[in-house]
DNA sequence: GATTTATAGTGAAAAAAATCACAAAAAAAC
DNA sequence: GTTTTTTTGTGATTTTTTTCACTATAAATC
Protein backbone atom coordinates (compact mmCIF):
# COMPACT_ATOMS: atom_id res chain seq x y z
CA UNK A 1 0.00 0.00 0.00
CA UNK A 2 1.91 2.71 -1.16
CA UNK A 3 1.56 6.36 -2.27
CA UNK A 4 1.60 5.91 -6.03
CA UNK A 5 -0.74 2.83 -5.41
CA UNK A 6 -2.79 5.24 -3.93
CA UNK A 7 -3.07 7.87 -6.24
CA UNK A 8 -3.74 4.86 -9.22
CA UNK A 9 -7.11 3.75 -7.08
CA UNK A 10 -7.85 7.33 -7.23
CA UNK A 11 -7.75 7.51 -10.86
CA UNK A 12 -9.47 4.29 -11.10
CA UNK A 13 -12.16 5.52 -9.69
CA UNK A 14 -12.35 8.60 -12.01
CA UNK A 15 -12.35 6.45 -14.87
CA UNK A 16 -15.12 4.13 -13.86
CA UNK A 17 -16.71 7.46 -12.66
CA UNK A 18 -16.84 8.58 -16.29
CA UNK A 19 -17.36 4.91 -18.05
CA UNK A 20 -20.44 4.74 -14.98
CA UNK A 21 -22.01 7.61 -17.06
CA UNK A 22 -21.10 6.88 -20.52
CA UNK A 23 -23.47 3.60 -20.01
CA UNK A 24 -20.76 1.00 -19.13
CA UNK A 25 -22.04 -2.11 -16.73
CA UNK A 26 -18.74 -4.16 -17.17
CA UNK A 27 -15.38 -3.85 -17.40
CA UNK A 28 -11.91 -5.64 -18.00
CA UNK A 29 -8.73 -5.06 -16.14
CA UNK A 30 -7.51 -4.32 -19.90
CA UNK A 31 -10.00 -1.57 -20.09
CA UNK A 32 -9.71 -0.07 -17.10
CA UNK A 33 -5.96 0.12 -17.44
CA UNK A 34 -6.35 1.28 -21.08
CA UNK A 35 -8.50 4.02 -19.51
CA UNK A 36 -5.92 5.22 -16.87
CA UNK A 37 -2.68 4.22 -18.79
CA UNK A 38 -1.39 1.68 -17.03
CA UNK A 39 -0.98 -2.28 -17.64
CA UNK A 40 -3.84 -4.60 -16.95
CA UNK A 41 -1.62 -6.67 -14.17
CA UNK A 42 -1.01 -3.44 -12.45
CA UNK A 43 -4.60 -2.93 -12.13
CA UNK A 44 -5.02 -6.32 -10.72
CA UNK A 45 -2.26 -6.33 -8.76
CA UNK A 46 -3.66 -3.03 -7.24
CA UNK A 47 -7.22 -4.51 -6.74
CA UNK A 48 -5.86 -7.30 -5.49
CA UNK A 49 -3.51 -5.40 -2.91
CA UNK A 50 -6.60 -3.88 -1.69
CA UNK A 51 -8.74 -6.96 -1.28
CA UNK A 52 -11.53 -6.02 -4.34
CA UNK A 53 -11.82 -9.18 -6.96
CA UNK A 54 -13.89 -9.29 -9.61
CA UNK A 55 -15.18 -12.62 -11.63
CA UNK A 56 -12.83 -14.88 -13.52
CA UNK A 57 -13.82 -14.56 -17.06
CA UNK A 58 -16.24 -11.87 -15.94
CA UNK A 59 -14.32 -8.74 -15.20
CA UNK A 60 -15.47 -6.49 -12.60
CA UNK A 61 -18.79 -4.67 -12.10
CA UNK A 62 -18.24 -0.89 -12.45
CA UNK A 63 -20.78 0.16 -10.11
CA UNK A 64 -19.95 -2.82 -7.24
CA UNK A 65 -16.31 -1.52 -8.42
CA UNK A 66 -16.93 2.09 -7.75
CA UNK A 67 -18.84 0.92 -4.07
CA UNK A 68 -15.96 -0.96 -3.20
CA UNK A 69 -13.11 1.86 -4.04
CA UNK A 70 -15.57 4.60 -2.14
CA UNK A 71 -15.64 2.53 0.54
CA UNK A 72 -11.89 2.29 0.50
CA UNK A 73 -11.18 5.80 0.24
CA UNK A 74 -13.74 7.69 2.11
CA UNK A 75 -17.08 8.26 -0.11
CA UNK A 76 -15.65 11.90 -1.26
CA UNK A 77 -19.11 14.39 -0.03
CA UNK A 78 -19.16 17.28 -1.40
CA UNK A 79 -16.15 19.32 -0.29
CA UNK A 80 -16.08 23.11 -0.34
CA UNK A 81 -12.75 24.55 -1.49
CA UNK A 82 -11.77 28.05 -1.06
CA UNK A 83 -9.37 29.83 -3.92
CA UNK A 84 -6.75 32.46 -3.41
CA UNK A 85 -5.96 34.85 -6.12
CA UNK A 86 -7.56 35.84 -8.31
CA UNK A 87 -5.66 36.11 -11.45
CA UNK A 88 -5.60 34.18 -14.68
CA UNK A 89 -5.67 30.59 -13.03
CA UNK A 90 -7.45 31.57 -10.50
CA UNK A 91 -10.34 32.81 -12.42
CA UNK A 92 -10.35 30.35 -15.19
CA UNK A 93 -11.21 27.57 -11.85
CA UNK A 94 -13.63 29.70 -10.37
CA UNK A 95 -15.60 28.82 -13.79
CA UNK A 96 -14.38 25.45 -14.24
CA UNK A 97 -17.51 23.31 -14.78
CA UNK A 98 -15.55 20.03 -13.84
CA UNK A 99 -14.90 20.29 -10.43
CA UNK A 100 -18.61 19.87 -9.38
CA UNK A 101 -19.39 16.23 -11.49
CA UNK A 102 -16.59 15.13 -8.98
CA UNK A 103 -18.07 16.87 -5.72
CA UNK A 104 -16.10 19.85 -5.49
CA UNK A 105 -17.58 23.09 -4.88
CA UNK A 106 -15.36 26.50 -4.87
CA UNK A 107 -17.25 28.68 -2.28
CA UNK A 108 -15.26 31.79 -2.74
CA UNK A 109 -12.19 33.41 -4.07
CA UNK A 110 -9.88 35.56 -2.24
CA UNK A 111 -7.81 38.32 -3.82
CA UNK A 112 -5.59 41.12 -2.38
CA UNK A 113 -7.59 43.37 -4.13
CA UNK A 114 -11.30 42.16 -4.30
CA UNK A 115 -12.08 45.68 -5.82
CA UNK A 116 -11.23 44.66 -9.35
CA UNK A 117 -14.27 41.87 -9.32
CA UNK A 118 -17.78 42.68 -8.80
CA UNK A 119 -19.51 39.50 -8.98
CA UNK A 120 -21.83 38.50 -11.66
CA UNK A 121 -24.67 36.46 -12.13
CA UNK A 122 -24.04 32.76 -10.36
CA UNK A 123 -19.89 33.48 -10.28
CA UNK A 124 -18.13 32.64 -7.12
CA UNK A 125 -17.41 35.87 -5.40
CA UNK A 126 -13.99 37.47 -4.63
CA UNK A 127 -13.94 38.79 -0.98
CA UNK A 128 -10.45 40.29 0.38
CA UNK A 129 -7.65 38.32 1.56
CA UNK A 130 -8.44 39.41 5.25
CA UNK A 131 -11.23 37.69 5.19
CA UNK A 132 -10.12 34.35 4.67
CA UNK A 133 -9.54 33.34 7.82
CA UNK A 134 -12.81 34.12 9.42
CA UNK A 135 -14.47 32.89 6.15
CA UNK A 136 -12.95 29.24 6.55
CA UNK A 137 -12.83 28.88 10.15
CA UNK A 138 -17.24 29.54 9.94
CA UNK A 139 -17.39 27.04 7.14
CA UNK A 140 -14.75 24.31 8.48
CA UNK A 141 -12.91 24.74 5.07
CA UNK A 142 -10.08 22.06 4.80
CA UNK A 143 -8.96 22.88 1.22
CA UNK A 144 -7.23 25.58 -0.62
CA UNK A 145 -6.11 26.10 -3.92
CA UNK A 146 -3.28 28.81 -4.59
CA UNK A 147 -3.39 30.74 -7.44
CA UNK A 148 -1.04 33.66 -6.92
CA UNK A 149 2.18 34.60 -8.35
CA UNK A 150 4.88 32.74 -7.11
CA UNK A 151 6.52 36.13 -4.80
CA UNK A 152 3.24 35.48 -2.43
CA UNK A 153 2.69 32.68 -2.40
CA UNK A 154 4.50 31.15 0.92
CA UNK A 155 2.72 34.10 2.23
CA UNK A 156 -0.56 33.12 1.02
CA UNK A 157 0.45 29.49 2.66
CA UNK A 158 0.95 30.94 5.81
CA UNK A 159 -2.43 32.59 6.05
CA UNK A 160 -4.06 29.37 4.71
CA UNK A 161 -2.66 27.22 7.06
CA UNK A 162 -3.26 30.14 9.74
CA UNK A 163 -7.11 29.70 8.92
CA UNK A 164 -6.66 25.82 9.46
CA UNK A 165 -6.60 24.96 5.56
CA UNK A 166 -5.35 21.19 5.54
CA UNK A 167 -4.78 20.40 2.29
CA UNK A 168 -3.77 22.73 -0.73
CA UNK A 169 -3.27 22.49 -4.58
CA UNK A 170 -0.60 25.08 -5.36
CA UNK A 171 -0.29 26.59 -8.74
CA UNK A 172 2.38 28.91 -7.95
CA UNK A 173 5.50 27.88 -9.77
CA UNK A 174 7.22 27.91 -6.48
CA UNK A 175 7.59 24.42 -4.43
CA UNK A 176 5.83 24.87 -1.44
CA UNK A 177 6.62 22.42 1.30
CA UNK A 178 4.29 20.17 2.79
CA UNK A 179 4.19 19.35 6.71
CA UNK A 180 2.38 17.09 9.18
CA UNK A 181 -0.46 19.70 9.35
CA UNK A 182 -0.99 19.98 5.70
CA UNK A 183 -0.78 17.88 2.38
CA UNK A 184 0.67 20.16 -0.57
CA UNK A 185 0.27 19.27 -4.34
CA UNK A 186 2.74 21.62 -6.28
CA UNK A 187 1.49 21.76 -9.70
CA UNK A 188 3.77 23.67 -12.16
CA UNK A 189 2.06 24.56 -15.14
CA UNK A 190 4.90 25.69 -17.29
CA UNK A 191 7.16 22.85 -15.83
CA UNK A 192 4.14 20.66 -17.60
CA UNK A 193 4.77 22.11 -20.69
CA UNK A 194 8.57 22.34 -20.42
CA UNK A 195 8.94 19.22 -19.85
CA UNK A 196 6.78 17.87 -23.10
CA UNK A 197 8.84 20.10 -25.02
CA UNK A 198 12.06 18.70 -23.67
CA UNK A 199 10.72 15.21 -25.11
CA UNK A 200 10.39 16.93 -28.47
CA UNK A 201 13.47 19.21 -28.67
CA UNK A 202 15.85 16.08 -28.08
CA UNK A 203 13.97 13.88 -30.37
CA UNK A 204 12.71 11.61 -27.63
CA UNK A 205 8.80 10.92 -28.35
CA UNK A 206 10.43 7.59 -29.60
CA UNK A 207 11.49 6.69 -26.24
CA UNK A 208 8.39 7.37 -24.77
CA UNK A 209 4.51 8.05 -25.48
CA UNK A 210 3.45 9.41 -22.28
CA UNK A 211 5.24 11.14 -19.40
CA UNK A 212 4.17 10.68 -15.86
CA UNK A 213 1.63 7.82 -17.00
CA UNK A 214 4.07 4.37 -16.31
CA UNK A 215 2.33 1.96 -19.24
CA UNK A 216 3.15 -0.08 -21.93
CA UNK A 217 0.99 1.16 -25.31
CA UNK B 1 19.17 7.13 -16.54
CA UNK B 2 15.51 6.76 -16.68
CA UNK B 3 12.21 8.89 -17.03
CA UNK B 4 12.43 10.14 -13.94
CA UNK B 5 15.52 11.00 -13.86
CA UNK B 6 15.07 13.29 -16.37
CA UNK B 7 12.53 15.23 -15.51
CA UNK B 8 14.06 16.16 -12.24
CA UNK B 9 17.05 17.50 -14.17
CA UNK B 10 14.29 19.73 -15.71
CA UNK B 11 13.06 20.84 -12.33
CA UNK B 12 16.74 21.42 -11.07
CA UNK B 13 16.97 23.47 -14.17
CA UNK B 14 14.04 25.27 -13.76
CA UNK B 15 14.78 25.84 -9.48
CA UNK B 16 18.45 27.18 -10.83
CA UNK B 17 16.82 29.50 -13.14
CA UNK B 18 14.56 31.18 -10.20
CA UNK B 19 17.62 31.41 -7.68
CA UNK B 20 19.97 32.63 -10.68
CA UNK B 21 17.63 35.62 -11.36
CA UNK B 22 17.15 36.13 -7.69
CA UNK B 23 20.85 36.67 -7.53
CA UNK B 24 21.99 33.40 -6.06
CA UNK B 25 25.86 32.08 -7.36
CA UNK B 26 26.53 29.10 -5.53
CA UNK B 27 24.53 26.10 -4.06
CA UNK B 28 25.01 23.26 -2.46
CA UNK B 29 23.32 19.76 -3.26
CA UNK B 30 21.00 20.28 0.21
CA UNK B 31 19.42 23.67 -0.97
CA UNK B 32 18.70 22.56 -4.54
CA UNK B 33 17.48 19.53 -3.47
CA UNK B 34 15.05 21.44 -1.21
CA UNK B 35 14.02 24.15 -3.44
CA UNK B 36 12.69 20.77 -5.67
CA UNK B 37 11.75 18.31 -3.42
CA UNK B 38 14.41 15.27 -3.24
CA UNK B 39 17.01 14.26 -1.31
CA UNK B 40 20.36 15.88 -1.23
CA UNK B 41 21.99 12.80 -1.97
CA UNK B 42 19.33 12.35 -5.22
CA UNK B 43 20.38 15.48 -6.70
CA UNK B 44 24.25 14.30 -6.14
CA UNK B 45 23.35 10.87 -7.69
CA UNK B 46 21.87 12.56 -10.41
CA UNK B 47 24.10 15.13 -11.49
CA UNK B 48 26.47 12.31 -11.11
CA UNK B 49 24.70 10.24 -13.86
CA UNK B 50 25.21 12.48 -15.93
CA UNK B 51 28.89 13.28 -15.58
CA UNK B 52 28.01 16.61 -13.43
CA UNK B 53 30.36 17.71 -10.44
CA UNK B 54 30.76 20.57 -8.62
CA UNK B 55 33.42 21.21 -6.12
CA UNK B 56 34.50 19.60 -2.52
CA UNK B 57 33.02 21.94 0.27
CA UNK B 58 32.56 24.66 -2.47
CA UNK B 59 28.93 23.42 -3.59
CA UNK B 60 28.23 24.04 -7.57
CA UNK B 61 28.07 27.51 -9.36
CA UNK B 62 24.60 28.10 -10.30
CA UNK B 63 25.78 29.57 -13.77
CA UNK B 64 27.80 26.77 -14.84
CA UNK B 65 24.97 24.03 -14.01
CA UNK B 66 22.67 25.71 -15.66
CA UNK B 67 25.31 25.87 -18.76
CA UNK B 68 26.16 22.14 -17.93
CA UNK B 69 22.05 21.30 -17.75
CA UNK B 70 21.29 23.14 -21.22
CA UNK B 71 23.94 21.62 -22.94
CA UNK B 72 22.37 17.69 -21.46
CA UNK B 73 18.83 18.44 -22.25
CA UNK B 74 18.79 21.09 -25.16
CA UNK B 75 19.24 24.47 -24.90
CA UNK B 76 15.49 25.78 -24.98
CA UNK B 77 15.07 28.31 -27.59
CA UNK B 78 11.69 30.20 -27.56
CA UNK B 79 9.30 27.73 -28.42
CA UNK B 80 6.30 28.36 -30.23
CA UNK B 81 3.21 27.35 -28.57
CA UNK B 82 -0.82 26.82 -29.63
CA UNK B 83 -3.54 26.23 -27.38
CA UNK B 84 -6.70 24.84 -28.41
CA UNK B 85 -9.84 25.27 -26.98
CA UNK B 86 -10.87 29.26 -25.67
CA UNK B 87 -12.47 28.52 -22.93
CA UNK B 88 -11.98 28.89 -19.05
CA UNK B 89 -8.55 27.16 -18.98
CA UNK B 90 -7.45 27.88 -22.77
CA UNK B 91 -7.98 31.65 -21.87
CA UNK B 92 -5.88 31.62 -18.65
CA UNK B 93 -2.89 29.89 -19.98
CA UNK B 94 -3.25 32.68 -23.14
CA UNK B 95 -3.14 35.20 -20.89
CA UNK B 96 -0.39 33.71 -18.42
CA UNK B 97 2.69 35.75 -18.03
CA UNK B 98 4.67 32.41 -16.73
CA UNK B 99 5.19 30.94 -19.82
CA UNK B 100 7.85 33.76 -21.58
CA UNK B 101 10.34 33.81 -18.53
CA UNK B 102 10.84 30.19 -19.84
CA UNK B 103 11.34 30.91 -23.25
CA UNK B 104 7.66 30.16 -24.29
CA UNK B 105 5.31 31.87 -26.38
CA UNK B 106 1.38 31.03 -26.83
CA UNK B 107 1.43 32.61 -30.72
CA UNK B 108 -2.21 31.47 -31.07
CA UNK B 109 -5.49 29.81 -29.53
CA UNK B 110 -8.17 28.07 -31.52
CA UNK B 111 -11.34 27.52 -31.24
CA UNK B 112 -14.74 26.28 -33.00
CA UNK B 113 -16.48 29.46 -32.31
CA UNK B 114 -14.12 32.10 -32.61
CA UNK B 115 -16.55 34.79 -32.98
CA UNK B 116 -17.35 34.84 -29.82
CA UNK B 117 -13.45 36.10 -28.88
CA UNK B 118 -12.36 39.86 -30.11
CA UNK B 119 -8.87 40.54 -30.00
CA UNK B 120 -7.79 43.21 -27.51
CA UNK B 121 -4.28 44.67 -27.14
CA UNK B 122 -1.66 42.84 -26.82
CA UNK B 123 -3.77 39.68 -26.74
CA UNK B 124 -3.24 36.36 -28.24
CA UNK B 125 -5.41 35.93 -31.41
CA UNK B 126 -8.37 33.33 -31.45
CA UNK B 127 -8.85 31.77 -34.98
CA UNK B 128 -11.35 29.44 -35.85
CA UNK B 129 -10.40 25.35 -35.56
CA UNK B 130 -9.72 24.80 -39.07
CA UNK B 131 -7.05 27.04 -39.56
CA UNK B 132 -5.11 25.35 -37.33
CA UNK B 133 -3.49 23.08 -39.85
CA UNK B 134 -2.09 25.78 -41.76
CA UNK B 135 -1.04 28.01 -39.09
CA UNK B 136 0.85 24.99 -37.63
CA UNK B 137 2.48 23.51 -40.95
CA UNK B 138 3.31 27.26 -41.85
CA UNK B 139 4.92 28.25 -38.78
CA UNK B 140 6.15 24.99 -38.22
CA UNK B 141 5.14 24.28 -34.51
CA UNK B 142 5.51 21.24 -32.69
CA UNK B 143 3.96 21.77 -29.21
CA UNK B 144 -0.09 22.70 -28.67
CA UNK B 145 -2.14 22.61 -25.34
CA UNK B 146 -5.61 20.76 -25.58
CA UNK B 147 -7.93 23.00 -23.17
CA UNK B 148 -11.33 21.52 -24.41
CA UNK B 149 -13.94 20.15 -23.08
CA UNK B 150 -13.19 15.96 -22.70
CA UNK B 151 -16.23 15.21 -25.15
CA UNK B 152 -13.90 16.98 -27.71
CA UNK B 153 -10.43 15.99 -26.69
CA UNK B 154 -9.92 13.13 -28.63
CA UNK B 155 -11.71 14.73 -31.97
CA UNK B 156 -8.73 17.60 -31.07
CA UNK B 157 -6.00 15.66 -30.95
CA UNK B 158 -6.38 14.04 -34.23
CA UNK B 159 -6.68 17.23 -36.00
CA UNK B 160 -3.43 18.46 -34.08
CA UNK B 161 -1.98 15.45 -35.01
CA UNK B 162 -2.49 16.13 -38.66
CA UNK B 163 -1.53 19.11 -38.69
CA UNK B 164 2.50 17.68 -37.27
CA UNK B 165 1.96 18.89 -33.57
CA UNK B 166 4.74 16.30 -31.72
CA UNK B 167 3.94 17.67 -28.45
CA UNK B 168 0.92 18.17 -26.42
CA UNK B 169 0.00 19.22 -22.63
CA UNK B 170 -3.62 18.33 -22.35
CA UNK B 171 -6.11 19.40 -19.80
CA UNK B 172 -8.92 17.41 -20.58
CA UNK B 173 -9.92 15.43 -18.29
CA UNK B 174 -9.48 12.18 -19.95
CA UNK B 175 -6.36 10.36 -20.50
CA UNK B 176 -5.05 10.58 -24.37
CA UNK B 177 -2.97 7.83 -25.53
CA UNK B 178 0.89 9.17 -26.52
CA UNK B 179 2.27 7.41 -29.75
CA UNK B 180 5.68 7.66 -31.37
CA UNK B 181 4.36 10.47 -32.97
CA UNK B 182 3.67 12.08 -30.50
CA UNK B 183 4.37 12.76 -26.66
CA UNK B 184 1.92 13.47 -24.51
CA UNK B 185 1.47 14.98 -21.04
CA UNK B 186 -2.27 14.71 -19.14
CA UNK B 187 -2.78 17.08 -16.78
CA UNK B 188 -5.79 16.32 -14.92
CA UNK B 189 -6.82 19.06 -12.54
CA UNK B 190 -9.55 17.69 -11.00
CA UNK B 191 -7.69 14.52 -10.10
CA UNK B 192 -5.37 16.90 -8.82
CA UNK B 193 -7.88 18.36 -6.48
CA UNK B 194 -9.25 15.11 -5.36
CA UNK B 195 -5.61 13.71 -4.63
CA UNK B 196 -5.50 16.55 -1.91
CA UNK B 197 -8.87 15.85 -1.07
CA UNK B 198 -8.26 12.01 -0.48
CA UNK B 199 -5.74 12.27 1.58
CA UNK B 200 -7.39 14.72 4.13
CA UNK B 201 -10.76 13.13 4.41
CA UNK B 202 -8.92 10.27 5.15
CA UNK B 203 -6.53 11.81 8.05
CA UNK B 204 -3.45 10.74 5.69
CA UNK B 205 -1.57 13.96 6.25
CA UNK B 206 0.58 12.33 8.69
CA UNK B 207 1.91 9.82 6.47
CA UNK B 208 2.87 12.15 3.55
CA UNK B 209 3.89 16.02 3.55
CA UNK B 210 3.34 16.32 -0.60
CA UNK B 211 2.34 14.45 -3.13
CA UNK B 212 4.03 13.64 -6.28
CA UNK B 213 7.24 14.55 -4.54
CA UNK B 214 9.18 12.08 -3.44
CA UNK B 215 11.35 13.68 -0.73
CA UNK B 216 12.13 13.44 2.90
CA UNK B 217 11.33 16.52 5.25
C1' DG C 1 50.90 24.17 7.76
C1' DA C 2 48.32 20.84 10.44
C1' DT C 3 43.65 19.90 11.80
C1' DT C 4 38.99 20.25 11.48
C1' DT C 5 34.85 20.63 8.98
C1' DA C 6 31.63 20.73 5.41
C1' DT C 7 30.39 19.03 1.23
C1' DA C 8 30.75 16.37 -3.17
C1' DG C 9 30.97 11.74 -5.28
C1' DT C 10 29.78 6.98 -5.62
C1' DG C 11 29.70 1.76 -5.16
C1' DA C 12 26.93 -1.19 -2.49
C1' DA C 13 22.72 -2.26 -0.20
C1' DA C 14 18.00 -1.79 0.45
C1' DA C 15 13.54 -0.75 -0.71
C1' DA C 16 9.96 -0.09 -3.80
C1' DA C 17 7.57 -0.99 -7.84
C1' DA C 18 6.48 -3.41 -11.85
C1' DT C 19 6.30 -7.48 -14.48
C1' DC C 20 6.13 -12.28 -15.33
C1' DA C 21 4.38 -16.64 -15.39
C1' DC C 22 1.22 -19.51 -14.36
C1' DA C 23 -2.77 -21.47 -11.54
C1' DA C 24 -7.81 -21.11 -10.87
C1' DA C 25 -12.23 -20.55 -12.34
C1' DA C 26 -16.05 -19.12 -14.89
C1' DA C 27 -18.17 -18.80 -19.33
C1' DA C 28 -18.61 -20.33 -23.96
C1' DA C 29 -18.40 -23.58 -27.49
C1' DC C 30 -18.88 -27.91 -29.11
C1' DG D 1 -20.92 -32.74 -20.06
C1' DT D 2 -16.27 -32.11 -21.89
C1' DT D 3 -13.11 -29.07 -23.92
C1' DT D 4 -11.61 -24.66 -25.00
C1' DT D 5 -11.19 -19.98 -24.14
C1' DT D 6 -10.87 -15.95 -21.60
C1' DT D 7 -9.99 -13.50 -17.79
C1' DT D 8 -8.88 -12.92 -12.85
C1' DG D 9 -5.57 -13.50 -8.87
C1' DT D 10 -1.11 -13.74 -7.04
C1' DG D 11 3.55 -15.63 -5.50
C1' DA D 12 8.00 -15.20 -7.40
C1' DT D 13 11.16 -12.62 -10.01
C1' DT D 14 13.11 -8.79 -12.04
C1' DT D 15 13.84 -4.19 -12.62
C1' DT D 16 14.05 0.31 -11.11
C1' DT D 17 14.79 3.73 -7.84
C1' DT D 18 16.37 5.39 -3.62
C1' DT D 19 19.10 5.50 0.29
C1' DC D 20 23.16 4.33 2.91
C1' DA D 21 27.70 4.44 4.20
C1' DC D 22 31.71 5.75 3.28
C1' DT D 23 35.81 8.13 0.72
C1' DA D 24 37.82 12.15 -1.26
C1' DT D 25 38.79 16.84 -1.27
C1' DA D 26 38.61 21.66 -0.84
C1' DA D 27 38.00 25.36 2.32
C1' DA D 28 38.24 27.18 6.89
C1' DT D 29 40.20 27.38 11.29
C1' DC D 30 43.62 27.16 14.62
Amino acid sequence: MNKKCIIRLLRYKNALHRLNTLGFVKIFSDNLADAVGVTATQVRKDFSLFGISGNKRGGYQIDALIEKLNGLMGKDELQEVVIVGGGNIGTALMKYKGFEKEGIKIVACFDIDPSKYQKKEKEVSVMALEELKDFVKARKIKIGIIAVPEIAAQQVLDHMLAAGIKGIVNFAPIRLRGSADCVINNVNLVLELETVIYFIVNGLNKMIGEIHEDQKS
